[in-house]
DNA sequence: ACTTGACCCGGAGCGGACTCCAGGTGCTTC
DNA sequence: GAAGCACCTGGAGTCCGCTCCGGGTCAAGT
C-alpha cells in the first residue's frame, strides 16, 4: 500500500546522505520529489531507480554537470533516447580509459613494491630510494 | 654537463604544471629543489624520478596527505623501507578495489546502454526511462 | 503537556587540489 | 637601453561536491 519511501528509507537504500539527496534535488539531478502532508518528501519507486542510475554514473566518475545534462534529456522524453545513449557510450569509453590508465600506473606501483621487496630480506645495501 | 633541468623542462617531462611543481615543493611532497644563480630552480635527475613516482601515486588516486607521509618516510632513509612498502601495498589494494568497483558499475552502465539500443531501431513503445 | 525524533528550509562553510595574480628579478636579444 | 622572456614570491581565488548550521514544523509516544 505504502508505495512511498520516507527520506530516511531512501538514505538507507540509496546510500546517499539526506543532504546529498536534497542537494541533488536542488540542482536538478533529481526531479522534484512529491510531498506528503506536512511537506515531507515521499519518494516513489521510480525515484529510487533513478538514484541507482545516478549512483552508477557518479561512482564511475561522471561529473555532476554531465549528470545534469543526462537528467535533462531524460526529462525531455523519448525523443532524446539516441542522445542519452550516445552520452552513456561516451562515458563508458571514458571509464574504459580510466581503468586502463589505472592499470598502467598500477603496474609501476607493483614494480616499485617488488623492488622494495628485494631490499628487505637480504642485508645488502642499495642506492635507489 | 648540464645535469640539471630548468623548471620549463621539468614541466614538459613531468607533465605537472609550473604551479603544481612549486605547490608540491611548498607542501613537502618534493624536497627543496636546488637553486642556481639568480635563485632559479634547477632540478636534478633524481627530482624527475621522484616526480614520476608522485605521478604514479597521484594518478592512482592517492590523496596528497598520504603522498606526504610517503615522502616523509623516504626522506628518513633506509630504516623506513618496510613501512613504505606497506604503504604502497595498501595503496595497491585500494587501487584494486577501485578498479573492481569501476568495473562493477561499468557493467550496469553497459546494461543500460544495451537497453537503450533496443529502444532505438524498432518503432515500438516502451516504459522505462 | 512535553519531549523526541524525523524531517523542512536557505544559506554558509569545508576539504582537496590546484591555479591565478601582482609585482619583482635577471639574462638575452634586438 | 628597451623589450622579452622565463622565472621568482606570498597570498588569494577557484572549482567541485558535498556537508553543516540554525531555526522551524509536525506527529507520535509517555
Amino acid at each position: 500500500m505504502t508505495d512511498f519511501l520516507s527520506p530516511g528509507q531512501v538514505v538507507e537504500r540509496s546510500g546517499f546522505s539526506l543532504d546529498t539527496l536534497r542537494y541533488y534535488e536542488r540542482i536538478g539531478l533529481l526531479d522534484r520529489v512529491e510531498r506528503g502532508p506536512g511537506g515531507r518528501r515521499r519518494y516513489a519507486g521510480e525515484d529510487l531507480e533513478w538514484l541507482g542510475v545516478l549512483r552508477c554514473l557518479r561512482d564511475t566518475g561522471m561529473p555532476i554537470a554531465q549528470m545534469r545534462r543526462y537528467a535533462e534529456l531524460a526529462r525531455e522524453g523519448d525523443g532524446t533516447i539516441a542522445e542519452r545513449m550516445a552520452l552513456l557510450i561516451e562515458h563508458d569509453e571514458q571509464v574504459e580509459r580510466t581503468v586502463a590508465d589505472l592499470r598502467g600506473q598500477q603496474a609501476h606501483l607493483k614494480q616499485k613494491i617488488s623492488w622494495y621487496r628485494t631490499q628487505l630480506p637480504g642485508p645488502e645495501a642499495a642506492s635507489e630510494r
